[in-house]
DNA sequence: GGGAGCGATGTAAGCGCTTACACCCCGTCA
DNA sequence: TGACGGGGTGTAAGCGCTTACATCGCTCCC
């Protein structure tokens, strides 16, 4: 065997931990290292350089046969796994995207996720997850995050946006999702998608409306969340239009604790509606339930209408009127701005708004169970 | 200001890319330099060594209160983000986890995940998510997800135990979630987490039997996922223990549409039962709401329990007997496993088993609602 | 008054990759 | 036959951090 140069000529000798003698000798031939194979040991057993066995695994230069598989054997006989903040750092791109949302409960987040996580992998990027509630310091957790990424999604209602820019510094292009300009305060490296709002909730409301119905409450509390107050935004266009006066909305958290609150507070006299328009599922099914149970009639005393589309929303009885949005959509869509921003796109003018389509079912009154 | 010393003598001037005019030189007091500022950078403007900045930005080591104002100072205007990458080349840690699941559909996964994300979270680790179904080749994507991640958390039914060990080459600390010890072939350095599941089958089945059932069908495909094959051993102890004769389960994958159809063989009459132990809530739903569309009155003629206690199986009437399971808990505890597998722990010898809990609704026969 | 001791900081050696560039060896062609 | 070209490989310079160790002033105490 021909001599084969020195690696890395100057590397000086591991400092040599007062070894144990029961600690297996990583050199012994033959012996699974303790600690991992590197682009070195995989060099030296296969008798080539450290750059032709990078070649050989990024796969994107020209290596004869021969050597390939002199390389793969050695590869596979070390066990050898890359690491890859050496390859990141090399590369100076983590290859990773970051998406922040607040939690995981109910299929919304879940579509997102599974959107962006699926686009993301097809770019050929990692996804680090960071859910925000719980998290005591969001800013933090979102500074951290951006060391570790080339760029951010951030769901809207996460309650981050506000802070966000302040913690990445511009310095990382972000997607908000769902979000509303107003997120946007310098703004400079950060765009907008979301699904439509507006109109789609003016026209589920004036369905409502056209049901006859006439004292319609909105249920959910616009004022946190962008989407939710576009949602009010159409509740009240609809009304406006036909020259009605919209109520104010019931301001109560998503919780399905404080829908069964606000049917208790409609079966005591204390609130008055025929017709509910809820900012989401969980509430507007909480709701419905809580007055059948309680006796009352969905739609014939009280209609109740929903948002989200929800697996659940199929299964009641009444079936709930809601409307359904291309979360997944939504989630590729974030993933494959952040990958074009990432590449140098310039970040987009104007917000990206997918359609959202109105589910009729019986709950608003319609004929369908 | 006093001469100080280069910081990195021998760095060679940045390659001088033949830059176009319209580029704003980086160098420009005032302007922020377009690519991102390093601890170098930082550590001129503050005018101490990286060393010291490094020292301040890590916070475990004593550094006078004037220098740390000056580099937080520095970092502030610079508008610093450091490179985890090069954290974790340096510290030979990546300091995150993979967590591997099939997809995001229900609030399983999702509970799960919510879980490990927390704790891992708690543990000052990143969460790099891969989903596993859609990907056309798993193995490599976990190999993948191998190079920047510490360790790895599997779930059992993820398809990936099988070809995991070879793709990590027993080189991370791996927990396989909800699986069988089948799954871990070589198996040195991984371990199990998982929820009870023959003991609390049996008691559901029992509890079934108990309502003077005698034509039970066990419906889901036990084949693929160890933990449906648990339940339905449990399905099995339940009648051994009285003497009766199990039926053949019912096979059928986990989708509402499988449901709709097991429950159109059972109107046909081509599946005849007196109760029907589901595999999931998925499942046993869209069975009851089919039999009851049709006119079958749940539980009279017929008895449906499911299996996760997911939202749906609270709103539906009657509502549905199921069994929770600790997913949450299981979440965390896969993160803390890792987190000490990390840490230098041996794996733990035996599976871990969680609890589990029968939840008791109407649609077994029960007085509940 | 001259160490010893110590807090604060700087120096420099890596961490394990990627890749520009140099180099070597042959086959070709003028 | 020698210049040329190009495929295949090696050399070495980083990428931006962390941290052991060296250094530098001071204060304190004998």
């Amino acid at each position: 065997m021909a001599t084969t140069p020195r690696q890395r000529p100057e590397r000086a000798a591991r400092p040599s931990t007062p070894s144990t003698a029961s600690m297996p000798d990583p050199s012994t031939p033959g012996a699974t290292p303790a600690a991992g194979a590197t682009i070195y040991s995989v060099a030296e057993r296969a008798g080539v350089s450290i750059a032709t066995v990078s070649r050989v695994l990024q796969g994107r230069a020209v290596v004869s046969e021969a050597t390939r598989q002199k390389v793969l054997e050695a590869v596979d006989a070390l066990h050898y796994v890359p690491l890859g903040a050496a390859r990141s750092l090399a590369v100076r791109h983590h290859e990773a995207y970051g998406l922040v949302i607040p939690e995981l409960t109910g299929p919304y987040y879940s579509e997102l996720l599974m959107g962006f996580e699926t686009r993301a992998a097809e770019l050929g990027q990692s996804v680090i997850l960071l859910l925000a509630n719980g998290k005591s310091d969001v800013p933090s957790a979102v500074g951290h995050l951006a060391t570790r990424v080339d760029g951010i999604a951030v769901l809207g209602s996460a309650a981050v946006p506000p802070t966000l820019t302040r913690a990445l510094r511009g310095r990382k292009p972000v997607v908000v999702i769902a979000g509303s300009s107003s997120d946007v305060p310098g703004g400079e490296r950060v765009e907008l998608v979301a699904a439509e709002n507006v109109h789609s909730s003016e026209q589920l409301t004036a369905h409502v409306l056209d049901h006859g119905r006439s004292r319609l409450l909105y249920v959910g509390d616009p004022a946190p969340a962008p989407d939710i107050s576009e949602r009010y935004a159409g509740f009240v266009a609809a009304h406006t239009a036909r020259g009605l006066d919209p109520a104010e909305p019931v301001r109560v958290p998503f919780l399905e604790s404080e829908g069964v609150a606000v049917a208790d507070r409609i079966l005591s006299g204390e609130l008055e509606a025929d017709a509910l328009v809820c900012a989401n599922d969980e509430l507007a099914l909480s709701i419905m339930t809580r007055l059948q149970d309680a006796g009352r009639d969905v739609p014939g005393d009280i209609a109740v209408v929903g948002w989200d589309d929800v697996m659940t929303s199929r299964y009641v009885r009444p079936g709930m009127t809601t409307v359904r949005q291309p979360v997944h959509e939504l989630g590729v869509l974030a993933a494959e701005r952040l990958h074009q921003r990432v590449d140098g796109a310039a970040p987009l003018p104007a917000p990206v708004v997918l359609p959202t389509e109105v589910v009729l079912r019986g709950s608003c009154g319609c004929a369908t169970p």
